[in-house]
DNA sequence: GCGGACTGCTTACCT
DNA sequence: ACAGGTAAGCAGTCCGCG
């Protein structure tokens, strides 16, 4: 079995890339050594072997584009520079006859040129004629705060028109894309991928049997149409190439200063650098200390494979910080974009070292590196997409504690004192825990993060520093405008589609929201045996493919076309020609459900070749998941509201069909949410029915995603529980399961679902119901008689989504109890997480850390168990208060 | 002056 | 800076009540 696996990996990639054995030695020593000494990086050779595509940037200094390529076998980083002239562009509907005329442009230093160059508008769908205002560099069209063509040429022009213009009617386009991107895609290159070097130019690597893939892809997808086809290639090809091995450190950098609860001003690195750790891919095990006077070794060892280094001055630890910064391709850290690198680059600055001298690359909100690529893992855990649909909402706020806690099981070390007080030896455990935690979820998984980080630079066309640390909306515009250069489409400004195509028709549900949403359905209550769900994998990425949504199709010029209605709506869609989106998005939804999905399961391929499958699809699931959400967004830039509601319209008709034809075939539906149906114990016949219905009526599928053995309703809708067959309880929007709630009532709840999970049988019933009255007795008896473990586990706990002073309309609980905390001297900010107990006095609120045992209010915490379980009970035929003992005269009073 | 009906705010969840 | 829908608890307001 294994040797066939193998066999199979190696049909899909010859071996010898996959190792990169057949790299040969480069010949680059001298040139090399000179750069190395001026602190330069390499240059890439004349041809230079397979390499990653990793990072792109404008360099100023050379007035180029400058491509950073990862060699994996010398785990070297190569620069290459552009060479073909490229230059920086903006359009424009003036004639260069009319341009002309603008002084102010014509002077303008960064101004190369004029050209007449014909695209289409896809708005108007005609081709158009425009003028390209060509720059000698970026920075002329836009980005300097005055003084910008994009701006001179609508504010000037109508003040020197011979007729009367209004500034509306002069249009300027892709005038605020950046440099490197707009090259990116007029060069039609792929970050992410391989390329070689071949007589200086970029050559793409193309996948070793790669016709083979193509085949069984178009087996796979022989019902797609031609069209459709050549965007599952197009996709496919950047998706199977496999990832390299990443020679990578993470780095930590302890600050010593006199006030122990603040942190350091990066920007004015005061105080010194006295600790910097670092934990390398490559085994590297460093702490660095700086000697200061009153402070000894003190107790306690590090792990043997770590070195230790001291320095009796700063310079030359920063120095030697520095080395290895010059070393690495790819420097990990967490926040260092705000802290470590920024700190370390004033603090050297401080100090007088030269510019060339210091690595980093500080900019406004981020730090690259004059090498390598700097990851920093704060910002790419701090994504919403990425917290929720990648790592499963595991962790809640993002801090390097949390985040090592719920991924890795690592925590930091506890500290009791400043940073000034500790030992050499305590300084650095502490300092080289954090390294480690760091390198740690750059690692596990089989570097999981930063192979999704490759992926989505592959898919989004962005280089690997970008991804990591912009939102999924800019990933899904940067692929929709590289499909736009490639098809000599002019990108549409915003306030372009808003005009034409801006209004919505329904009325949210919601007061405040622009249009109605998904569609729940009304649970029926009670327990309910062999429950089956069934749901749409990606429900609105298939019906953004299925109805051609997109900016373009939707509201479409054609007259032909207005009768095609989307359901619920006033709104048409075109017939004519396909959107953008609904072609790149329907390809994504198609690879990852038939392809990606069930290879990353297909225990025949090799558990290498599956993982990286299993990257895919995760990477994939991220972008399907946002991507009807973008169009609502007013953040993104082909912002098309109608496409948004007409998405969530489809999918309400959508799942009313299914319950209508579940009806019809004598299937009870017990309850429904957006995608998904709640059957009650259908047969196999009428799923099958159901399943070949909606494939011919709809022409989407629907399967059985998941079958209960029995399923708990309440009345409430967004509120179930379920128990799968292998005794599994799967929880949904129960009170037991929020965050907030305390842990006294969450162990009551936990308890229950175990005598929950044992139930196999309508019979069985009778005893978890013996065993849920006892548990309920129990921890009300406890409460009573003020018998918790500790009063931590009392307590609330609630994050604060503003910062404190933001809450002028209420003062809601946790608002109160960090109003308290905050005048005892804690520090709080938005984000921050508030831990408060409910006591008798006013205001019946406490930090949880300034509470005693006996101002508890028992009564409020009984209160929160009877609304706990009541989700549950009522279902199950019980009553809190005659379980806990409230004759109804005592429940009265 | 107090309590119930109501609305609005906030958080945490579901899809 | 992806969306809307739902539950729950509490804060605050209005109004009736001799």
């Amino acid at each position: 079995m294994k040797d066939m696996a193998q066999k199979r990996l190696d049909e899909f990639y010859s071996p010898s890339f996959l190792h990169f054995k057949e790299t040969k030695a480069e010949t680059l020593p001298l040139m090399d050594q000179i750069r190395k000494e001026k602190n330069l990086p390499p240059i890439a050779p004349e041809n230079l072997s397979s390499s990653y595509f990793v990072s792109a940037t404008y360099d100023g200094k050379e007035g180029k584009v400058l491509i950073k390529l990862y060699e994996p076998a010398s785990a070297k980083i190569y620069f290459w520079y552009d060479n073909t002239g490229h230059k920086p562009y903006c359009f424009t509907n003036l004639s260069p006859y009319e341009l002309e005329k603008i002084d102010r442009l014509v002077n303008h230093p960064g101004l190369s040129h004029f050209e007449i160059v014909e695209k289409f508008d896809p708005l108007l769908e005609k081709p158009i004629k425009v003028t390209k205002v060509v720059a000698k560099d970026p920075l002329a069209i836009g980005g300097r705060p005055k003084g910008c063509i994009r701006d001179i040429i609508p504010d000037d022009f109508p003040k020197i028109s011979d007729v009367p213009v209004s500034p509306q009617n002069i249009k300027v386009w892709e005038a605020k894309i950046k440099y490197y991107q707009s090259y990116i895609y007029d060069m039609g290159l792929y970050p992410g991928m391989i390329y070689e070097v071949k007589d200086g130019k970029l050559v793409l690597k193309r996948l070793e049997n790669s016709e083979r893939m193509i085949a069984s892809l178009k087996s796979v997808f022989r019902d797609a149409s031609p069209e459709e086809l050549e965007y599952i290639e197009m996709w496919a090809r950047l998706l199977e190439y496999p990832a390299p091995k990443f020679r990578y450190v993470a780095m930590d950098i302890e600050v010593c200063t006199p006030v122990a609860t603040r942190m350091p001003d990066p920007r004015e690195a005061a105080y010194p650098v006295v600790c910097v750790s670092f934990y390398g891919s490559d085994g590297l095990k460093r702490v660095l200390l700086l000697k200061r006077e009153g402070v000894n070794k003190g107790e306690g060892k590090l792990p043997d494979d770590v070195e230790v280094h001291y320095f009796d001055s700063e310079e030359n630890l920063l120095r030697a910080v520095f080395e290895v910064l010059w070393d690495y391709p790819f420097i990990i850290t967490f926040n260092g974009d705000e802290f470590d690198l920024r700190y370390l680059t004033h603090r050297a600055e401080n100090h007088g070292f030269k510019r060339n001298e210091i690595p980093i690359e500080p900019g406004k909100r981020v730090c690259l590196l004059k090498y390598g690529v700097h990851i920093d893992l704060y910002k790419f855990f701090f994504n919403r997409s990425i917290q929720v649909y990648a790592f499963g909402n595991r962790y809640r706020d993002v801090t390097l504690d949390e985040v090592g806690r719920t991924l890795l099981g690592i925590e930091k070390m506890p500290l009791d004192k400043g940073i000034g007080e500790l030992t050499y030896m305590e300084l650095a455990q502490y300092c080289f825990r954090d390294a480690e935690i760091t390198y740690k979820l750059a690692s596990f998984e089989d570097e999981l993060a930063l192979k999704l980080i490759l992926v989505l630079s592959r898919i989004s066309a962005m280089p690997m520093e970008d991804v990591s640390r912009q939102g999924v909306s800019r990933w899904i515009r940067n692929f929709m405008h590289r499909e736009h250069r490639r098809r000599g489409y002019l990108i549409p400004n915003a306030e372009d589609i808003l005009a034409l195509k801006g209004k919505t028709a329904t009325r949210a549900i919601i007061k405040g929201k622009k249009y109605k949403g998904a569609m729940v359905v009304e649970p029926v209550p009670g327990v309910h045996f062999n429950v089956a769900v069934m749901d749409f994998p990606s429900l609105y990425p298939s019906i953004i493919k299925i109805w051609n949504l997109g900016y373009q199709s939707i509201l479409c010029q054609h007259e032909e076309c207005r009768q095609n209605i989307i359901p619920d709506t006033p709104h048409w869609v075109c017939r004519k020609k396909r959107a953008l989106e609904s072609l790149l998005i329907g390809a994504l939804r198609d690879l990852r459900v038939a392809w990606y999905k069930p290879k990353s399961k297909d225990k025949t391929l090799p558990a290498e070749l599956r993982s990286w499958y299993n990257i895919i699809q995760g990477a994939l699931k991220v972008i399907l998941n946002a991507s009807y959400g973008v169009f609502g967004a007013e953040s993104f830039d082909l912002y098309c509201p109608p496409v948004a509601e007409a998405t969530a319209a489809i999918g309400r008709h959508t799942i009313t069909r299914i319950i209508e034809k579940a009806g019809e075939l004598g299937i009870q539906v017990l309850y429904g949410d957006t995608d998904s149906v709640f059957l009650k114990n259908p047969t196999p016949a009428q799923i099958r029915a159901l399943e070949e219905w909606t494939e011919r009526e709809l022409n989407m599928n629907i399967d059985v995603d998941k079958v209960y053995r029995y399923a708990v309703f309440s009345s409430r809708k967004k509120n179930y529980l379920g128990v799968m067959d292998d005794g599994t309880v799967d929880v949904k929007g129960l009170t037991g399961k929020k965050r907030h709630i305390p842990l006294f009532i969450k162990k009551a709840f936990e308890k229950m679902k175990e005598a929950l999970s044992k139930v196999k049988s309508p019979a069985d019933f009778e005893n978890a119901k013996r065993e849920i009255v006892q548990i309920i007795r129990d921890w009300y008896t406890r409460l009573k008689r003020r018998e918790w473990g500790n009063i931590q586990e009392l307590a609330f706990n609630v994050i604060l989504g503003e910062e404190i002073g933001h809450y002028t309309k209420t003062t809601p609980q946790h608002v109160k109890a960090a109003r308290i905390l905050q005048s005892t001297g804690v520090e709080l900010k938005a984000g921050d997480l508030i831990s408060f107990v409910k006591v008798i006095h006013e205001p019946h609120v406490k930090p949880v850390m300034l509470a005693a045992k006996n101002e508890i209010d028992v009564d409020k915490y009984v209160d929160y168990l009877r609304s706990t379980f009541e989700q549950v009970l009522d279902a199950l035929g019980l009553d809190f208060d005659e379980v806990i003992g409230l004759t109804k005269l005592e429940r009265f009073m």
